[in-house]
DNA sequence: TTCGCATGTTAGAACGATTCCAAACTTGGA
DNA sequence: TCCAAGTTTGGAATCGTTCTAACATGCGAA
């Protein structure tokens, strides 16, 4: 079992086949599926699971902490595992293959760039603006 | 007549009344409409348009350069006029607001915080892949 | 071990943003 | 003025995601 599902079991998730096989679809570095990928993924080990339960999953997961949501530009949502390191992402505006990297720096060093041809870099500054500060 | 209208007339453009005033709409600072507030923004002006021509329209000049098309995390697509000066977002997460920042630091100045308070940040290193490069 | 029921799962309908379509209408050159 | 190419339009189609309501099941209590 992995860490992902004993963390799940001790915030009280029923250990459902389907929640299992969709977590561990969910593991390892540089994943960053889509909701359908993860489908195909989870149906290898049971092939009966849902899409409407691997974004209900998907969703939990989310809210837990446990997933990233990434807005791609395709319009579809893909899903990061890699929640305890900070990092960035490295993304192909062709195949939109994605990659994690650490840098902190809009010049992305070499040795991160893993083959890439870097075209351009997107800073997004997540805030609450005055407005909704005081609302809240 | 704006500069953009005159570029895009220069492109062989034929201006009609509504590529007029969609391309009216999106002038400003700061400015990162949605198609259908680009639709409410040009009806003022031109109540007949339709929301497919603001589209068509938006697409195209996103095609010449004229426009940054942004994808924001609610699955709408925004519009950004401010194709000349290198710059980065500040997105409020609660009500969506977006505002144009010049750093290039991921450690946002308080001088260009516009009052917000920063969460995080995510950084998006745009690239083309070693296999797409080769297929190229 | 079995039971009960709160929780999960499911297929399909609904939804919202965007694109596609084919018909009707303009624009600007001849 | 007339015509062909380029534009606009409403509505249908598409695609990702969420909702719904009926059905199934994990797991604590007895």
């Amino acid at each position: 079992m992995t860490p992902l599902l004993d963390r799940l079991r001790d915030r009280g998730w029923r250990l459902t086949a389907q929640r299992r096989v969709i977590a561990e679809a969910m593991t390892g570095e540089h994943v960053h599926l889509t909701a359908d990928e993860v489908l195909d993924r989870a149906r290898v080990a049971l092939p009966e699971v849902s899409l409407a339960t691997v974004y209900n999953t998907l969703n939990e997961l989310v809210a837990l902490g446990e997933l990233l949501e990434l807005t791609h530009d395709d319009g579809r949502k893909r899903y990061d595992p890699n929640v305890t390191e900070r990092h960035h992402h490295l993304v192909c505006v062709d195949c939109g293959r994605m990659l994690d990297v650490q840098a902190d720096d809009p010049r992305l060093p070499t040795s991160q760039r893993h083959g890439f041809e870097v075209l351009g870099v997107e800073v997004t500054f997540r805030a609450r603006c005055p407005d909704c500060t005081r609302a809240a």
